[in-house]
DNA sequence: TTAAATAAGATCGTATGCGATTTAATCGTC
DNA sequence: GACGATTAAATCGCATACGATCTTATTTAA
């Protein structure tokens, strides 16, 4: 008992509030970093990152309604609407009530907006190059982050299973 | 050359704009899925998580100023000054200029904001719970955001050697 | 069938973030 | 010792983010 110093004290509780420990900055620092790295990629496009997201988005399937389009980002109607409204004056999507649910509003690229599309491919590639990691390690963080997220995002599967 | 497609042709660039393949996406959802862990732990306290890490960053070693922190977080005056300027009007944190460099402004913990780190201990016990990671993954990731970071980082190292 | 409940967006207020500029203080050099 | 260059914060403008509330349209139920 005289080697084991108590856990509390020997640590104050510091060594786990030092910042370097904390894996939320180490995602909160990655995530500005890349993001970082896509401004001047995006910016000869007229586009701002999450813009740039909207965009994938609808590239994939359209239209959307501003929930779907919220869904598949994480976002709500107060962040994708102002935005969407930008994208819109832009010239880059349409907006327009659905006829059969005047609740939804239908969000879809304009031409421009899906020819904008040709010039993102090179996007990605001219980011790949940028990054200072492994294919292997891309892949493997890449697999890390989204069973992290699918998991964070299930609602509530803790009655009887939980962990 | 029949079963050969062209692989721009085959992938149409579609592949690599898919949204569930950027990962740059995985980090910005990862990192806003964790930051919501945080509200919660973080409002009995009085605080946003960027504040948070902002005490985090002054609980180590303070004072700091307004640079030093910023360097510390990847953050700019631009966003620090309003931040800190609330900090201070919650009572947490003193805002002086340096006596022997009046360019300077040195941030420190009030009392209150030196007491608050009591009860912040708690948070990362609580969050880490919470993470659907074990903890050879945590810290795997944690070792993979942490390079990626330290590489972004650093700014030209690329002429010859630097330092 | 119509009033209550619900759903989908929009809006408001507040808090980051960041590029660009501004202001004030210090440094370098002559 | 004066003056331009540099540095440190602050400020401005714009674009996310999000909790809370509001409005309108649809659905449910009595």
């Amino acid at each position: 008992m005289t080697a084991t110093i108590d856990k509390e004290a020997r640590q104050d509780g510091g060594e786990l509030l030092r910042l370097d420990r904390q894996l939320c900055f180490a995602l909160y620092s990655a995530s500005s970093l890349v993001t970082r790295l896509y401004r001047p990629l995006l910016e000869p496009l007229g586009l701002t990152y999450p813009q740039y997201l909207v965009m994938l988005v609808l590239w994939e399937k359209a239209p959307r309604t501003v929930g779907a389009l919220g869904e598949a980002l994480g976002l709500d109607s107060a962040t994708l609407t102002p935005l969407l409204k930008r994208l819109e004056a832009g010239g880059l999507v349409n907006r327009k009530r659905d006829p059969a649910d005047e609740r939804r509003v239908l969000i879809e690229p304009t031409a421009a907006g899906a020819a904008l599309r040709e010039r993102a491919k090179e996007i990605p590639k001219a980011l790949s190059c940028q990054l200072p990691l492994s294919q292997d390690e891309i892949v493997d963080l890449h697999g890390t982050l989204t069973r992290l997220t699918r998991a964070l995002r299930e609602p509530e599967d803790q009655s009887a299973q939980a962990g």
